[in-house]
DNA sequence: CTCGGCGCTGCAAGCGCTTACATCGGAGGG
DNA sequence: CCCTCCGATGTAAGCGCTTGCAGCGCCGAG
């Protein structure tokens, strides 16, 4: 039913060769007959049959991206982003979720299952064990990582120890002595790097300052709202609650923010709140944050792979680190003398 | 390199047709032999080719999800519960984004593209034209919308003109009487039916209680926070303020509240605000809205097109209506005497 | 004892492309 | 004017799997 290769070339004239080289541009073609088979193709309505091509050329024009979330904004945001530049290349976006790894709702991600699928494979910040890890080496097919420094592999990231850092440091600035820290924890997940890197970062703008922070005030928590808020009654509820947070991203921050604010206690006179994101309300609420450029680093990922499909061989192990910014808002503010609501 | 078909035969002391069998669990091969086959297989690292195997069957077991967004909270969502069902089921999902249709930005989408790609298709409430939507019915593959009616394909909706009613509904029994409306611009997107029909449902009620809003009570803006924002300034400019406003959806409801709020005016005391959606953060930020089960219309779309694909052709022309519910929190109340900040 | 039928397996013909290699005609050099 | 070389095209061998059809024992009925 579909018209194939063979129609086209009899109906040009030529041989299926041609027709192949025709279409896809090859330099051995001249231009007369490469017009006249392009039209006699769009005439038709031929379109090549993707596993047929795949099958005998070895190549998919398809890309996996390999993701944790996809609801989560960080996440969709970048998907986007690679899904359009994938797009505009020419190349498909097969989308693999991973699960739920918080809820151990984990099914294994089986790298194998790509053999043959696609030609090379983007995965967001994944928390991948080990052995998930080894499969996808295994694959030997271009790999880049987005959010995470995987040795070996390409890597488009940005400085999470920095990050936690610099909305510490902020504070620091504001006068805060008692910085709390919303996040990760760090126990959990060994190969999901940028909760614990951002903990980091805020232990260590402390310590520099010669602040051993409470065990208390680093609450482990999910990256969603809920937990932050969850997290934030926790804090609240402390002998000597914080005048300062560091949520490890914007959607926590706006939980801790609506806890904070059920609680009784004004922002930023009370309490000053970081995040880390700039999410599309992190603007309108006013929410000081360090912002990642998230759709850029979409965009990159999706550039280094193509090239790495294409041979590029020069970036196969490049680790581009995106650099971040301070927004301050109207979240964070000096540091008052009176406490408590 | 990579093991294929005839490896496993050879080391199972088969034929290549039985490992074929044996693997798919088709009935005519004997329980020894399929064990037999499957250890092997197992053992050797075997992983069917996907290509070589949809070239020979026809079948691609890969569905394409067509969506305008990813970024977009209510369009991530759907994505995320159709992946998990259909990766539950063995099928993959492969994304198709249609640019922008608001920015203009728009590369028509071809649906031939997907020819030989996938074997059913999955429309997100794109604002497909009719000529991209005819290309989608000459696939004659499996199809169906999620958010929109569309004849003579599968739908799963929600009934956005009652979205409307009910929402506006509320703001009336609150006693409110200028109730404005922030949504999508009824002239723009005409396959895009969600935004005019939650309008419709909007005027609808409005004039049931006989009241007929001024034009610039309906104020239409993309979907986004800062959309919502935008608009609610300029209803704030308007000589007679609305008391009520029904948003479009969620995120467009906490631009408006944002606006509100920075301008001086109290929630619920002075405005009323109603949402769409139930997204993430409206619990915590307590907005009324009505909600749509996202998860579920995604999961429902997974199982629908899988049946469909399978050859169930009872559900063929199903048109899925999902109940929505009112969900009344803190950003609606009954109307005050006086108003103005 | 013979034969039809059934359960299981093998044979081999594709599926629709890509590509190494062969072919062919003409241009340009000797 | 012949030979070489090169650009443009054709030939045909797969790519790795699925599947219609044939074959082969074996069992039970006749």
């Amino acid at each position: 039913m579909p018209v194939r290769i063979q129609d086209v070339a009899r109906a040009a004239g030529v041989s299926t060769a041609t027709v192949s080289r025709a279409l896809r541009g090859l330099p051995s073609v001249s231009e007369d007959t490469r017009q006249a088979v392009t039209r006699v193709a769009s005439d038709l309505g031929y379109v090549v049959s993707r596993s047929a091509s795949s099958l005998a050329s070895g190549r998919t024009l398809t890309v996996g991206v390999v993701t944790p979330y996809i609801g989560r904004w960080f996440f969709a945001t970048v998907i986007e982003a690679v899904e359009a530049e994938l797009r505009h290349s020419g190349y498909d976006a097969l989308l693999v979720g991973v699960g739920e790894p918080l809820t151990g709702d984990v099914l294994p991600f089986r790298a194998e299952s790509l053999r043959g699928r696609v030609d090379g494979v983007v995965v967001l910040t994944a928390p991948l064990s080990g052995q998930e890890l080894d499969g996808v080496r295994q694959l030997s097919l271009p790999t880049l990582f987005v959010g995470a420094a995987v040795p070996g592999a390409m890597t488009v990231r940005i400085d999470d120890v920095d990050v936690g850092r610099t909305a510490t440091e902020h504070l620091l600035a504001l006068g805060h002595r008692r910085i709390a820290h919303i996040g990760g924890d760090p126990e959990q997940l060994l190969n999901f790097s940028a909760p614990s890197d951002r903990r980091a970062g805020w232990l260590s703008a402390l310590r520099s300052e010669g602040i051993e922070p409470p065990p208390d005030y680093a609450v482990a928590s999910d990256f969603t709202a809920a937990g932050g808020k969850r997290a934030m009654e926790r804090l609240l509820a402390l002998p000597s609650p914080p005048t300062g947070i560091f949520a490890a991203s914007d959607e926590v921050a706006f939980g801790a923010m609506f806890a904070a604010r059920e609680a009784g206690w004004r922002i930023p006179t009370d309490l000053s709140f970081v995040g880390v994101d700039d999410h599309d309300l992190s603007g309108l609420a006013g929410l000081t944050t360090v912002a990642q450029p998230v759709t850029e680093q979409g965009t990159l990922a999706a550039e280094l792979i193509l090239a790495a499909i294409g041979g590029d061989l020069s970036r196969r192990h490049e680790h581009v680190l995106i650099p971040t910014r301070l927004m301050v808002r109207s979240s964070t503010g000096p540091v008052s003398v009176a406490a408590a609501p």
